[in-house]
RNA sequence: UCCGACUUAGCUCAGCGGUAGAGCAAUCGGCUGUUAACCGAUUGGUCGUUGGUUCGAUCCCAACAGUCGGAGCCA
């Protein structure tokens, strides 16, 4: 029996072939005096394939009946094409319809607003656009799974359901089993005790807790799951359910950790380049021009490093107009990022040393007793693209710094013993997959890099 | 959550105080090794919802809803 290839393999045919299978799905179909255009895509990548029906196939009425969606098999020969466009072609020798798309097919042979395939999110995967970048979302995730591996860190699944109401890095949805018509009560409160675990549950904010543990025993891990924020955020950067990367190195300090993300960074943006050309392509024509730039950038140069205060001096010498003055002491805002990987740098810059107050209760203080050892590496558009930190391993500074922020030690207790029983240095970062998305293809809303994003009031699909 | 813009045919949009138009799509026909093919015809809309002003509202006003953008929160 006769083997389906797939389009790519056949666009990548070193000679012309007697016999080929190909299955896919109809892009366009234009009628000539006697035959007929039929293009394919299946998906394997980019490009169509052009198949010529001609009208003595024995179904010839089927084949001009194809809508655009239509399902097909396609048996013939792959043979050189006679158009310009293409290498080869496919002249068929029987066409096979799976089914036909209703003429309703919302998919029409022109360009679609995002806004309009959002609405569609089910059907947008296969238009080009969608199809490149979603092609990319998975060489992306390869990418960062090989960078890690090769690397000697291990992959730690951490929960996705908690019951620590830990980090404090966002709002969380609740996770209940609970009748939420008529829950149990004590005392007028909800008896969370009478729920499926005895106590609240949410949806995890963060697996770097978690990870830190593995550290402690596994040396490098890094955790690539999803993660949740219940944040009635509306913007083009947030999504109540996204996907992080977080690494956990032992012995390693914030300089081990800036190391680390921009090999990361270079690595899997370069990774998707070699590998995803065609896709990348075709964002850099149609939807960032400057793409090809932006990521020859991140390839070709060192990060810029600054401190925190280095930055805040940076932008007040400058003479650009900020929406809001920046002044030491409060955290960056989005424009502040902005301006320095965008307008001062031209390229990422990593920023460490932020005052203590306006970070993390699990951030190392720095021997001025003032800053902690975090860092974010800022790029041009999207901003924070990377948050991370060396943690803070003294016991007792540990445990000030949680009562200092209003937190309960008691909540902590498993954690505070990683820095009871061998505590070591370590260090770690988040990286924001879909931003990391979106910094590659240079789509502007993280709606249109998950394949059926979750926003505030949006769960369809 | 705050600020702003928008909501007219399946899609993208134009329009105007006197109840609507284009391009594309779809359907039918024609032509052609075409490639977002081309040409012709046809079909297709209670102009987001509710109220108000007016002789009369798709158009002006208000509220609400939805979408988008910016901000905050952050990844």
């Amino acid at each position: 029996m006769l083997k389906r290839q797939k389009v790519k393999e056949l666009l990548d045919s070193k000679t012309a072939q007697e016999k080929v299978l190909l299955k896919g799905w109809v892009r366009t179909r234009r009628d000539a005096k006697d035959f007929s255009f039929v293009e394919i895509n299946d998906g394997s990548c980019l490009k169509n394939i052009q198949v010529i029906a001609n009208n003595n196939l024995n179904n010839y009425e089927d084949v001009k009946k194809l809508t655009t969606g239509s399902s097909v098999a396609v048996e013939g020969a792959l043979v050189e094409s006679k158009g310009g466009s293409q290498k080869y072609e496919v002249v068929a020798e029987s066409v096979f319809v799976y089914d036909y798309a209703d003429e309703d097919f919302p998919l029409q042979k022109k360009k679609h607003t995002d806004e309009y395939l959002r609405t569609i999110a089910h059907l947008r995967p296969r238009t080009n656009k969608y199809g490149a970048a979603f092609r990319v979302r998975s060489t992306l995730s390869y990418a960062i799974h090989k960078f890690f591996q090769e690397r000697g860190f291990r992959y730690v699944h951490t929960p996705i359901i908690t019951g620590s109401d830990a980090e404090g890095a966002g709002e969380m949805f609740r996770v209940t089993t609970l009748d939420m018509e008529n829950p149990p009560k004590v005392a007028g409160k909800v008896d969370y005790k009478q729920d499926f675990f005895g106590k609240e549950a949410h949806l995890t904010v963060s697996g770097q807790l978690n990870g830190e543990m593995y550290a402690m025993g596994l040396g490098d891990i890094y955790t690539f799951g999803p993660t949740f924020r219940a944040e009635n955020s509306n913007t083009t950067r947030h999504a109540a359910e996204f996907w992080m990367i977080e690494p956990e190195m032992a012995f390693a300090d914030i300089f081990d950790d800036m190391d680390c993300a921009e090999d990361m960074v270079k690595f899997i943006t370069k990774y998707v380049m070699d590998n995803c050309a065609e896709d990348i392509e075709l964002f850099a024509k149609f939807v960032d021009p400057t793409l090809m730039e932006t990521l020859n950038t991140i390839v070709n140069n060192d990060f810029a490093r600054i401190t925190y205060s280095e930055a805040i001096e940076i932008m007040k010498k400058s003479d650009f107009k900020f929406e809001y003055a920046p002044e030491y002491g409060i955290d960056m805002q989005t424009e502040h990022e902005r301006f320095l990987a965008e307008v001062h740098f031209k390229k990422p810059v990593i920023v460490r040393d932020y005052p203590k107050e306006i970070k993390a209760f699990y951030m190392k203080l720095n021997a001025d007793g003032k800053t902690v050892a975090a860092m974010d590496v800022l790029v041009p558009r999207i901003g924070e693209l990377i948050g991370g930190s060396q943690r803070e391993e003294h016991y007792d500074v540990l445990v000030q710094k949680i009562k200092d922020m209003g937190m309960k030690v008691e909540d902590y207790d498993w954690y505070l013993d990683s820095r009871r029983y061998g505590s070591v240095p370590h260090a770690g970062f988040g990286l924001g997959f879909e931003r990391m998305m979106m910094l590659i293809t240079g789509i502007t809303n993280i709606r249109d890099v998950i394949p059926f994003p979750r926003t505030p009031n949006s769960i369809s699909f």
